[in-house]
Parts: C-alpha cells; sequence; structure tokens
DNA sequence: CAGAATCCGAAAAGATACTG
DNA sequence: CAGTATCTTTTCGGATTCTG
C-alpha cells in the first residue's frame, strides 16, 4: 500500500498531500477529500449529522423540527444520500401511520467527531474571518 | 460569553451543540459552520489551501498547474474569496509582466490543519463509504 | 407520517474571447 | 502573466401536489 503509517500521519500530515493531489487529478478514482467535502457541503448533511449526533436517534419529522427551516424534499434528499454513503441507517416500522427512525452508524459518529472539531475551529476562527471581510467590502 | 472554555470543548465538544443550532436557526448572523462549510465546500477552495500548505508560495499559474483541472475563472474566483476571508494573502510584483504570488496566512494555516485531519479521516473512511454506496446502486 | 414526483428560479461553474 | 467580461450549461434547492 502507499499509505504511510499513522503515527507519521499524525506527526507529518503534509506527508500525505502528494498522494492526495495524485487522486485529485484522477478522473477514474474519485479524490477521497474532493468526495466527502463534496457530501458534507451541502445546505443540509453536516446539520444532519449534528443533530443525530446530539439528540440520538430520530424520526423524520423530529429531525425536520430540530433543523428548522430545511424542505422536506430537501431532508429526503439528503438522508437518502447519507443514507447511500453509509453514514445514517434509515429503519422503517411498517405501521400505520408509517415510522421511520434516522440515526447515526460507526461511520458517520466519525464524521460527526471530524464535523465537531470543525465547528469548533470555525467558531474561533470566525471573529477574524469577520473582521477580514470588512476589510474587503470597503475596499 | 456564552462560549465553554476550551478544556471543556476538547473534552464535550457536544456541549457546543445547541449553540451551533441557535445560531443556524438565526438568519440575522450567519452560523459559523455553515458559514464556513460553505467557503471551503466550494470545488477549489480546499485543494488551492492544500496547494499552498504543500508548496508554500505559489505564482498564479503554478497554483493552477498544481490543482490541474480548475478553470482560470475559477481559479481566481476562488482566491479572490479565500483573500476576502483572510486565509490567503496576494502579492502583486508591479512588474511587466506581471508577478502575483499567493501564499498562506496564519488563519489560513489554521484551516489546513483542519483540511488536513478531515483529508485523513476521508482517505481512511473512504473504502467503507464506497463500499456502501455499492450496495445502494444495486437495488 | 413520510415520502415521491414535478416544476421552476437562483446560483454555481465551465468555455471562450479579450486585455493591461 | 494574470487576470476580466460575457455567455452558456449544470446543479441546487424551494414550492406545490399527490400517495400508501
Amino acid at each position: 500500500m502507499e499509505v504511510t503509517n499513522t503515527e507519521d500521519k499524525k506527526l507529518n500530515p503534509e506527508k500525505n498531500l502528494h498522494l492526495i493531489f495524485a487522486r485529485a487529478r484522477n478522473q477514474e478514482l474519485a479524490c477521497p477529500v474532493r468526495d466527502v467535502i463534496h457530501r458534507i457541503s451541502d445546505k443540509w448533511s453536516l446539520l444532519s449529522i449534528l443533530a443525530l449526533g446530539s439528540r440520538g436517534t430520530l424520526r423524520f419529522n423530529e429531525l425536520k423540527k430540530e433543523i428548522g427551516d430545511v424542505s422536506q424534499r430537501m431532508l429526503t434528499v439528503t438522508l437518502r444520500n447519507l443514507e447511500t454513503d453509509g453514514f445514517v441507517t434509515r429503519t422503517l416500522f411498517p405501521e400505520v401511520p408509517p415510522r421511520v427512525e434516522y440515526t447515526l452508524t460507526d461511520l458517520g459518529k466519525g464524521l460527526l467527531q471530524q464535523a465537531l472539531l470543525l465547528a469548533d475551529w470555525a467558531n474561533d476562527a470566525l471573529p477574524e474571518i469577520v473582521e477580514s471581510r470588512k476589510k474587503f467590502t470597503k475596499k
């Protein structure tokens, strides 16, 4: 395998960059970073992951309420994608009226951890970002 | 302030979730997570950050070449956004022909670290994601 | 309740041609 | 070299209507 060991990655993650870029240019196999970023970058995926992470298991409408301003269609689309990628499980209880429960898989929980790290960083960095934006809007 | 201390965040990042969601629903002030995700989620921002992170300082066309398949227009747009947010600096040398150098700011290096963590995770998680996708394309 | 299906407008991104 | 300007294509996401 071309992958360095975990020790190396933690100490020197830059070493993986050429691999990342190699894959990024490869049209046949998707670049993992692009791929994952693209999946979580839509308007609702991360929010869904965060909601499920904080609340555990949620029904469709509970999740919709938790997120707040997502449309029915987009929540459905988002959940289908997350399910396809293995981040959430969808359990249908064949009752009348039907009940559907969503919960994070282990893979989804891993993504949640990444999202939380990113969220924390974003929270801390925001003032600086806002400050920088002000400079450029003035110009 | 409503922000928990650093110790808490590291130990229990979930505690920040309600704050994140509170901001996410607030239309007047942007949610930091959404905001940052939205900025880095476009097709080229992260790749630009990673390229500058691995190579240090790059000229426009060097960066374009490094990324590979980005159009001139999109790289320009991307770099303007990254500059506005304070992630990269743009230095114009008034020569003929003109020379422009891009490099990461400290804030940009912080984002790079986050990106590298995410990239590593994505690399590791990819096989599982691909496997999951196969199941659903068959159905 | 939890969706599927359709339609439409807005936004993102690519191709191309031109310029200081 | 490092863009800008313009046009076209593609993708995203919301509103609405219908259903097991």
